[in-house]
DNA sequence: GCCAACGTTGGC
DNA sequence: GCCAACGTTGGC
């Protein structure tokens, strides 16, 4: 199973809009950046993902898992884009924020570090148990 | 609200 | 195929 990060404006999609779709989810839509698209399309049923969101919060918030494979994003008919749909797992006790991840040496090399504008990132098991324990839950 | 970083577009 | 110009994102 591998892991990943999800990032929302949350003024846009937020974590309780998220967690208002209920089992059903939803497309992760919207996203037109080819690195974040190939980043979708290597996703597999049943992987886990950070909610984080961005702008003034700046925190992992969530959960999510992935509920369907890359296809077609319903939002263009440009064939170019494609999206997963996610589902909200649990949330956070406490929230992650970005400041707290600097501060973890291990945590450096995270995207969400290295390249903070991509909406859509790998996150490595390592990191996945470190931000997991940071946020109170089992993952 | 500003600005740095980055991605995309289009002219050559 | 390069690179300047432009638009967007997101942290501060």
């Amino acid at each position: 199973m591998a892991y990943w990060l999800f990032k929302s404006e949350p003024s846009t999609w937020s974590w309780d809009d998220q967690v208002a779709k209920g089992d059903m989810g939803e497309e992760w839509d919207g996203v037109r950046n080819y690195q974040a698209r190939n980043f979708m399309r290597q996703m597999a049923l049943g992987d886990r993902g950070f909610f984080y969101h961005s702008q003034k919060e700046r925190a992992v918030v969530g959960i999510v898992e992935v509920i369907a494979k890359a296809h077609p994003d319903s939002t263009t008919d440009d064939e170019r884009w494609e999206c997963v749909d996610i589902k909200a797992i649990k949330s956070v006790k406490t929230p992650v924020t970005l400041d707290d991840i600097k501060q973890v040496e291990a945590l450096s090399e995270m995207v969400l570090v290295r390249n903070s504008r991509l909406s859509v990132q790998p996150v490595t098991e390592e990191e996945w148990a470190i931000v997991c324990e940071m946020a109170g839950i089992s993952g």
